[in-house]
DNA sequence: GCCGTTTTCGGCCCGACTGTTTTCAGTCG
């Protein structure tokens, strides 16, 4: 699938097109075009077989022509032209915060800048200091953020940036005079990584509010405040933005602030043909504010159904909204039970009964226990041995332990040649089988991709765990051919895993989207190797309701009978 | 660039803050 390819030069040419000074209208629709392909849950090449190019959102005579030429030949002659006017090194300085295309241009015309290191140079000279338009602040703002960009590639995963929030809106709500606080923005939408914070706070007085949040603990740097909004970098190393408003504008500001852009612009499109006018500060006739205090206000007045922040991304919600055919999402209380979990007997830090009795407490009917298979050496894998041993654990621990059921399973190891880590007749005394890949993930597409098919075709596989492999931040997802592994779990019935732990969240929302319209499973685990872990089940639920998952489509909203029939049809398939 | 029309041109979101100016350009969200 080479839509993600397609969707970079798109935004490559938007980004050059910048730098050139071009139209800014026009750049938008080469972004927004960029943004549909890179979201497209179908393979842009089958697409434009079927002639069907010319029927995306913001595809026009144009685009379809240089989609034509790059189904046909991989390249677009006007990209290749673009790269010939503007220096490689430059695209990527629009990634560093304070630094703009109109300042790019400017320091590549007259100082002949080329790159993130002729930038330091002439920071670091003071000639860029010097330039028109320019001075010591200005210059030392841009330096900030290279060293910024560098030392946080610039997003933090949702793991860490929440919990983070959650104490800030919980520190601003103590301030005298603040009546309401909100997280707003991408953490508000689950997003599995966040650019910054947005607290929306709710008060008469902003210029207090500023003046006492500027102070707040763990800030490293204020980076700007005024009387009703402040940024300030935190140590964690990223950026904090608080904005105050009114009780009668909180609604719209939030759902302004929540995002995402495009979905906003779509909404304030509707709002637009209603003849009315939509801002942070409400809904509008002529002067008059018929909406603003609360979200659901606005999009009752526009006709639409409330849209929950997690599926605000322009992915055809405003139409389902319009129509009443919003889904109704998977909610944390649909969850049943937990099928990635491991104990001492490999690399957790805790026991069968703990894990078992935590989430009986989280009302929980059943959990699975997974250890490694053997050849994850380095987590003490389990081999054939000591699985049937640790299976023998399990079953007594059932009974042992009651109102919860324990389900004997493991994540066995899908080797380099796509052959499992056990053979059949081992597998077969397990309740439950997780196979995963832990080993050889920077191979080809190609290698990838055919292990975990060979892995599917095994009978005794029920789910795929992180499918991708991916760790955020940290490295990179395989480079499966997606639409064929959900293809395969679809006609083989395999369940695909949502990895909850949120370093993971593996699948992703996309593909999570992907995969339910093609009828596949998903299996909502944590992969706990702690009690606490189990808690990560949260993030999972967020990301599948960003994929648009319902309880139907999660293999763990079964109850316990569902999921051993589930089971047991397959066991039935496989003789 | 796209789009849609009271259809072939004109609109496409726009307000806050900073820094460099001295009334505004650039950046950001």
């Amino acid at each position: 699938m080479k839509n993600r390819e397609l969707a970079s030069i798109f935004e490559q040419m938007a980004d050059l097109l910048e730098i050139l000074g071009q139209d800014p209208f026009r750049i938008n629709s080469y972004r927004k075009v960029a943004r549909i392909v890179g979201d497209l849950t179908e393979d842009i090449e089958g697409l434009w077989k079927q002639g069907r190019v010319g029927e995306l959102p913001g595809v026009g005579k144009n685009t379809a022509g240089r989609i034509d030429e790059y189904c046909k030949t991989g390249r677009i002659t006007a990209h290749q032209e673009l790269l010939k006017q503007v220096p490689a090194g430059l695209p990527e300085l629009l990634d560093i915060s304070g630094l703009g295309p109109k300042t790019i241009a400017k320091v590549w015309r007259q100082l002949e800048v080329t790159s993130l290191d002729e930038l330091q140079q002439v920071i670091d000279d003071g000639r860029l200091a010097e330039l028109p338009g320019l001075g010591q602040k200005k210059a030392k703002q841009i330096a900030r953020g290279i060293v910024f960009r560098q030392k946080t590639a610039g997003r933090t995963p949702l793991g860490i940036a929440l919990p983070i929030a959650e104490d800030l809106a919980e520190q601003l709500s103590r301030i005298a005079g603040v009546s309401r606080v909100e997280i707003a923005g991408s953490a508000r939408r689950r997003c599995e990584t966040i650019g910054d914070v947005d607290l929306l706070v709710q008060a008469g007085q902003g210029k207090k509010v500023i003046e006492a949040f500027t102070k707040f603990d763990g800030i490293s740097e204020v980076l700007a405040a005024g009387t009703t909004k402040a940024s300030v970098l935190l140590k964690e190393g990223f950026q904090v933005d608080v904005r105050v408003v009114s009780k009668k504008s909180f609604g719209a500001a939030l759902a302004y602030f929540t995002g995402s852009k495009a979905h906003n612009v779509a909404v304030r499109g509707i709002a637009v043909d209603k003849k009315l006018k939509l801002n942070e500060y409400g809904l509008f006739k002529g002067e008059r504010r018929i909406a603003g205090a609360d979200e659901s206000g606005i999009y009752s007045k526009l006709g639409l159904d409330f849209v929950v922040p997690e599926i605000r991304e322009d992915r055809g919600e405003i139409q389902a909204a319009q129509n009443g055919t919003l889904p109704n999402l998977l909610e944390i209380s649909d969850i049943r039970g937990d099928l990635h979990m491991h104990t001492t007997a490999s690399d957790g830090t805790t026991t069968i009964e703990e894990l078992a009795q935590a989430a009986k407490d989280m009302g929980y009917e059943y959990i699975a226990v997974t250890e490694h298979s053997g050849s994850s050496a380095i987590a003490h894998g389990l081999n054939a041995e000591r699985l049937l041993e640790q299976i023998e654990k399990v079953r007594q621990a059932d009974i042992r332990i009651k109102g919860i059921k324990i389900l004997a399973s493991a994540e066995v190891d899908i080797l380099a040649d796509g052959s499992l880590d056990y053979p059949p007749k081992v597998l077969d005394k397990l309740d439950l089988v997780t196979a995963s890949i832990h080993s050889g993930l920077a191979g080809s597409a190609q290698k990838v991709t055919f292990r975990l098919l060979k892995a599917m075709e095994s009978p005794y596989v029920d789910i795929i765990g992180h499918p991708t492999g991916r760790l955020l931040g940290q490295r990179e997802a395989m480079d499966l051919d997606m639409a064929q592994i959900i293809a395969t779990a679809a006609e083989r019935q395999i369940a695909l895993e949502l990895n909850s732990h949120w370093v993971r969240l593996d699948l992703k929302d996309v593909h999570l989207r992907m995969a339910k319209e093609h009828g596949v499973k998903i299996a909502l685990c944590t992969d706990a190797h702690s009690v606490e872990d189990l808690q990560n089940i949260r993030y999972g639920i967020w990301t599948a309701r960003r994929g648009w998952l319902q309880a139907s489509d999660v293999l763990n909203a079964k109850t316990a009978e569902e999921l051993v029939e589930w089971v047991n049809a397959r066991r039935e398939a496989r003789k």
